[in-house]
DNA sequence: ATGAATGCAAACTATTTGCATATAA
DNA sequence: TTATATGCAAATAGTTTGCATTCAT
């Protein structure tokens, strides 16, 4: 088993403390958008649904973020002339995007849920620091193998499935010594 | 790697269709009673609490239950005389629970917390069928190994984790196919 | 005796929903 | 033109909390 099976991505922030992607230097580039968008017509044409600015604009932020964040932290972001857009819609069309596989649900011990974007990446689990509140991504081939294996074993048919794990990051636990 | 390396435990209900050990057939047993309120009653004199009845008689319910339950759930369970327990003091005692060890916490993509005995189960995992809403359980070494190597690697203090698969469970899926 | 545990009701947070209006098709 | 999407505000669901009272130590 090589070193490279499970490689730390990016600690990313959960909990209330949540980054813009433009401000830690994350590139979500308008052709990722432009081609995530693209995707998500598709969805709403085939579900029958409109294809709308509001969606566009909601599809954007959400995306933009390469950190995991709140339907309520965007809720906050859209809530700005011009084009403000409301709460109710937020929701709605998070759930949207996760039906389209553009995002996904994540979710710690907070109450609430967190979305991640999952365009253009790979599965991967997540350690979450309980201390900071940080995710750490990772992925490990033989997770998902040992997963897919029990699956069939039990004649389950995967949609998809979570892995976290809680603790205490390295940085924390350093921090705590002194 | 053996056929017993995962295997199924008892498919336990989740969502709002919950039933009672009585009802299952479940045998848990009054030493397993006792033994768990030994362990809590240790927690609580550790941490300066008090030993009450109110206490002994949330752990009694909570660990009587063979499935997965919410809080809910069990206020309306002891919502009855005598001795009927308020919504806040089962909320307040499921987290002593828990932090004793005796209770785990599992989320599913619903709103709220689930929780499972712990007190004498080994570590296992969720697949959880998203049409019938029940919750099987499986335990896989392998994944347990994968995920103790990455959190030695990463540096990352491990306190607990959780697996879970959504998806469509056999029985689900050939009803489908009907 | 005294401070923690409990009951109660109210507060809080996240999310959902009904309805009037705006907008895409 | 017409049905869907949206904004708005109110409703809902789960959980937490302040405070007066009860109870374990």
């Amino acid at each position: 088993m090589s070193e490279q099976d499970h490689r730390p991505i990016t600690p990313n922030r959960g909990g209330s403390r949540l980054r813009h992607a433009a401000e830690t230097g994350g590139q979500v580039t308008g052709e990722l958008i432009d081609s995530a968008w693209g995707d998500f017509e598709g969805f709403l044409r085939t579900r029958g649904l409109r294809i709308t600015q509001t969606r566009r604009i909601i599809l954007e932020h959400a995306l933009r973020r390469r950190d995991h964040f709140r339907a309520a932290d965007l809720v906050e972001e859209l809530d700005v002339e011009p084009r403000r857009v409301s709460r109710g819609t937020v929701y709605r069309t998070l759930k949207l995007l996760v039906e389209a596989g553009l995002l996904r649900e994540v979710r710690d011990t907070d109450v609430h849920v967190h979305y991640e974007p999952t365009f253009g990446r790979g599965e991967h689990e997540h350690l979450f620091c309980v201390e900071c509140r940080r995710f750490i991504e990772f992925s490990d081939p033989q997770i998902l193998a040992r997963i897919r294996e029990v699956c069939r074993r039990q004649r389950f048919q995967r949609h998809m499935h979570r892995v976290v794990v809680f603790g205490r990051c390295e940085r924390c636990a350093r921090r705590a010594q002194r």
